[in-house]
DNA sequence: AGATACGGTAGTGTCGACACCATGGCATTG
DNA sequence: CAATGCCATGGTGTCGACACTACCGTATCT
């Protein structure tokens, strides 16, 4: 279940549909999902030998997907160096944010602008399905629809800009979310924020959806740090090591 | 002159510097000049077997720069067909610039807010520079300064996220605003706009160097837009043919 | 004539090979 | 013992080849 959400979300969000031969969106895929599963720790060595046999493929399609996660910002190259999974700092993380906060005040603005009453209706019944996964405490599933449900506001928006850069900041934060919403309470947090946010959006309040969905990106945020904070914590004790992709 | 300075923007825009190999790089360097400067039209095929032979190369360090510039908009590929130079629409455009008001307002404000005395001081420097150019009505010098201060001032901000977005976005609008430069009085315009701007972040006024900065924007667009408009008619005259890359 | 089917051409995706270089272990030196 | 230099290993970048397919002009049919 959970992996067939994974399928289809970074089928869209890596924009493979008719981007890219099978061989490379199937590699990108399982890449990017290792990445934000956390199966593939930050730094870890993801040379394309390994990869190219774990596929039963030539190195050229592995190098292909994983220039495509390099644009997304999951995977670090360098020439003449062995990839690796991204391993952004503290700052980066914030710099993300930031950006990420600018950018969906400005969706929900033209959210509230721009959506009709039947995809304010669509948008409704989304957040209704998430509220029951969240009160079932169903983090994955919760997770996935969450993507979805912003993947789905910045199509209604239509602009095609805002969306891919949305969707590639979506991708940069989907490890750390994933992590931050494992933390007790938040996902409270985030499906209350969801139903304010879209109550606003019914009510025709651009300015408060926008300060709403702001608001909780900045939440979202101090959830992400606070769990580094923690990682780091225990990564003190056991310092961290380097494994190999192929293991 | 010209010609070092576009390589150099360029490089530094697609971020050439220890990513790729230079092979590539040169290669993606050319593509991109060609796109920008009007050289490759809008449209036009970009196979790589005529560009492998233009280099002397294989067609692997071909694909691996249009990818780049793929990421870049300034490319448009799809599995199993041949790349093409990007033809944005319309509405492309005005998305594009609608995102690059936003982020801009953002970067002023975060200029505004960071930038200390000495770095305003080599703006200021940057700017002077770019009034002689404009006065003497070097089209060409003046377009290239002008992105560079903008690079510049992404730099100072020192948001890594931001700054790629909006190097990315810049990328998309410079055939477009190498175009728009050129209409007769927009010059004048534009670097009125910049010494404004740079006026208030010396005041340390955030709200209007915002202002300024997404007005300057609005213009730039509006200018794009009717230099569309004039050439839509030209070319309504003369239908357009489609050439080969390799010309 | 317009539409459809067909076939040759040319370009794409993938492969395996090879030269070059980053990396990590080892020995040598101060 | 630390630091430096050297080598073997293994991974990267590029190549030329090959199968497959999009493209385009031609022929056929209605």
């Amino acid at each position: 279940m959970t992996d067939q959400d994974t399928h289809f979300v970074l089928e869209r969000l890596l924009r493979l549909r008719d981007r890219r031969e099978p061989l490379v969106a199937q590699i990108a895929e399982w890449v990017g999902a290792g990445i934000i599963e956390g199966r593939l720790e930050p730094g870890q060595d993801l040379n394309s030998v390994d990869l190219s046999r774990r596929f039963d493929t030539s190195r050229t399609p592995v190098r292909e997907a994983l220039m495509l996660l390099e644009q997304e910002g999951l995977v670090e190259m360098k020439a003449r160096r062995r990839p690796r999974v991204a391993a952004p700092s503290l700052q980066d993380i914030r710099d993300i944010y930031q950006v990420r906060r600018q950018l969906l005040a400005m969706l929900a603005g033209l959210l509230v602008e721009r959506a009709d009453d039947e995809q304010l209706a669509e948008l409704r019944t989304r957040v209704e399905r998430m509220r029951k996964l969240a009160d079932d405490g169903d983090v994955d599933a919760y997770f996935w629809s969450h993507v979805l449900l912003q993947e789905r506001m910045t199509e209604i928006v239509g602009n095609t800009t805002l969306k891919q850069i949305l969707d590639s900041l979506a991708l940069r934060t989907l490890m750390l979310r994933h992590l931050s919403l494992t933390r007790t309470g938040r996902l409270a947090y985030s499906i209350d924020d969801q139903e304010r946010l879209l109550q606003a959006c019914e009510e025709r309040d651009g300015e408060l959806a926008s300060a709403l969905i702001a608001g909780a990106t900045v939440r979202a945020l101090r959830a992400v740090e606070e769990q580094l904070e923690q990682d780091a914590e225990v990564r003190g004790r056991k310092p961290a090591r380097r494994r190999r992709a192929s293991s």
